[in-house]
DNA sequence: CTAGGGCCTATAGCAACTATAGGGTCAAGC
DNA sequence: GCTTGACCCTATAGTTGCTATAGGCCCTAG
């Protein structure tokens, strides 16, 4: 019986707002749950785990389109572990490219914040002309 | 003469679509330029040079909301330097913030991968098992 | 004079939610 | 018995930063 959880219960749990949990299921994400005589949607454990692997997946930055890949792979237990074993490893990829991004970004950030050599006003401003200015073209 | 642009010639200058232009005046970010006797947007070198600005902003990370301050900012040349420093600042500091998730993510991406130790079927396969799980709490 | 490229407006769609409106349900307290 | 308040319901619109589509005008070259 105590398995029985509303979906405010289910939101609570797995640190998930109570209109995303109806949005995923709205596009299909987690499966149509039974309804109680008074309309509400009843859980059990099983949604409880599902759940809680889309909230762990988007920590992981997994989008949903993946994340929904993901569980029906993981469903067939019969299923080759070499397509999940490819989608964690091109997302691995993905995130690595982004950091790299990132980075060369936050370097720039710094290099452009360094200009500002206290000037007071915008016409002396450094940061301004360096925002102006393209990267790769050569500074004066 | 030739500083007279169209939507196309600014585009391509700027390495953005046409519709994006017209996005950006839409919200208010670019000024709505003078129209030709065919109804046709008629820019300037100022408008190639806005334009500019607003991707530079965009390849570094802003938001249009960010530029669109950076920009009344920069218009203002008796203003105060230090809005501007500020906000590149804040900005650097997300950007670092987002760099810091994104590593401790790929740390955990690549342990997850690592849990596939040649295992060819879902059943055994250990990187479902690790998104299943919680990593915050004890492996068994 | 027609084909193509470019331009115009307006609207809808994308991800992944979030917010709002307008209502029904239910247990507790007076 | 009745109200209060927390919870639930549906449906729709908003968010960011675009992109795509429909349906149509302009202009030049062949």
């Amino acid at each position: 019986m105590s398995d029985s959880l509303r979906i405010g219960d289910l939101a609570r749990l797995t640190e998930t707002k109570v209109v995303t949990v109806r949005y995923y299921e709205s596009i299909g994400l987690m499966p149509k749950p039974d309804r109680s005589p008074a309309n509400y949607r009843v859980y059990g454990k099983a949604h409880l785990a599902r759940l809680r692997f889309i909230r762990r997946c988007r920590d992981l930055g997994f989008s949903l389109e993946q994340i929904a890949e993901l569980a029906a792979l993981s469903s067939d237990t019969r299923r080759a572990c070499g397509e999940v074993d490819a989608l964690t490893k091109a997302h691995l990829a993905e995130v690595e490219e982004k950091i790299a991004d990132l980075t060369a970004l936050a370097e720039e950030l710094r290099r452009i914040n360094a200009r500002c050599h206290g000037s007071t006003t915008i016409s002396n401003c450094r940061i301004i002309d360096a925002l102006d200015r393209s990267s790769t073209s050569a500074e004066g």
